[in-house]
DNA sequence: ATGGTCGGCAACCGA
């Protein structure tokens, strides 16, 4: 079973994009991030005779999720049980008796602003939720664009990036506290290397220049964590005609 | 030098 997420920054105008990569890479399931289009809008014409079935949550312009399926997908729920849902920034749902969370964090803006209250906020929320709708010892990943780098490996510079609202002292308590629930870094546990980022921005030409950040993650409860074979982060989408500032992570489990 | 680029959408906001 190979699961990927892969943040679009729009789904029209990467479509080319996702269908090739989904042609060539033959993920079982792909959680997208940052659709940009409303419901109605959706380009769900484009996958038909793909071979993927799909669900997805968006609004006008911004946000907007989507998770791809070989297989049946049920037990779908958009957003958290309470306001404000978020909709837009959250998909649950099951694939072959896995609970996959498909998230798109906010991303903070500034850390004296009220969107990083709300983005420490939403954290706390997340952990809230996993702890009142599963166990730890059940088979569940959570994947998508986090806006945070864990670790130091996980930016360009870390010194000059700290405070940062994706490297911020507080986010990483945020994210330490959803992580002790019971959720292991499957791509760590297969990658210790340093300047294995996952998104670049489109200023700075920092692609060119590998001014990189992994904000990109596929986390695992441990019992599934354990069944993981390979954990890669696939920079091929940054060569293609319209490459999206973010490239997709993908992790293969033996399930 | 201390900016820069995208995408959506229709002037700027968000990243």
């Amino acid at each position: 079973m190979k699961v990927a997420s892969f943040n679009v920054n729009s789904i029209r105008s990467r479509l080319e994009v996702v269908l090739g990569w989904l042609a060539q890479h033959q993920p079982d399931v792909l959680c997208v991030q940052e659709t940009k289009v409303q419901d109605v809008d959706f380009p769900g014409e484009a996958f038909e005779g793909s071979g993927y079935e799909y669900v997805f949550k968006g609004q006008k312009s911004y946000n907007g999720v989507a998770t791809f399926s070989k297989s049946e997908i049920t037990k779908v729920e958009f957003g958290f049980a309470d306001e404000p849902k978020d909709e837009a920034r959250l998909i649950k749902c099951e694939i072959k008796g896995i609970v996959i969370v498909n998230t798109y964090v906010p991303q903070g803006y500034m850390p004296e602003s009220e969107k990083f209250e709300y983005k420490l906020k939403w954290f706390k929320r997340l952990g809230q939720y996993f702890k009142k709708n599963f166990k730890p010892s059940d088979p569940v990943l959570w994947v998508g664009d986090f806006n945070i780098a864990p670790e130091a490996r996980d930016v360009y510079d870390p010194d000059g990036l700290l405070g940062h609202v994706c490297f911020h002292p507080e986010v990483h308590k945020a994210l330490k506290k959803v992580m002790e629930w019971g959720f292991a870094d499957v791509f760590r546990m297969h990658c210790k290397e340093a300047e294995q980022y996952s998104f670049w921005d489109y200023r700075m030409n920092a692609f060119r220049r590998n001014l990189g950040w992994r904000l990109d993650h596929i986390m695992a409860t441990k019992p599934l964590a354990k069944k993981s074979v390979a954990c890669t982060i696939d920079k091929e989408p940054r060569y293609v005609e319209k490459p999206s500032d973010h490239t997709p992570i993908i992790a293969e489990f033996d399930w």
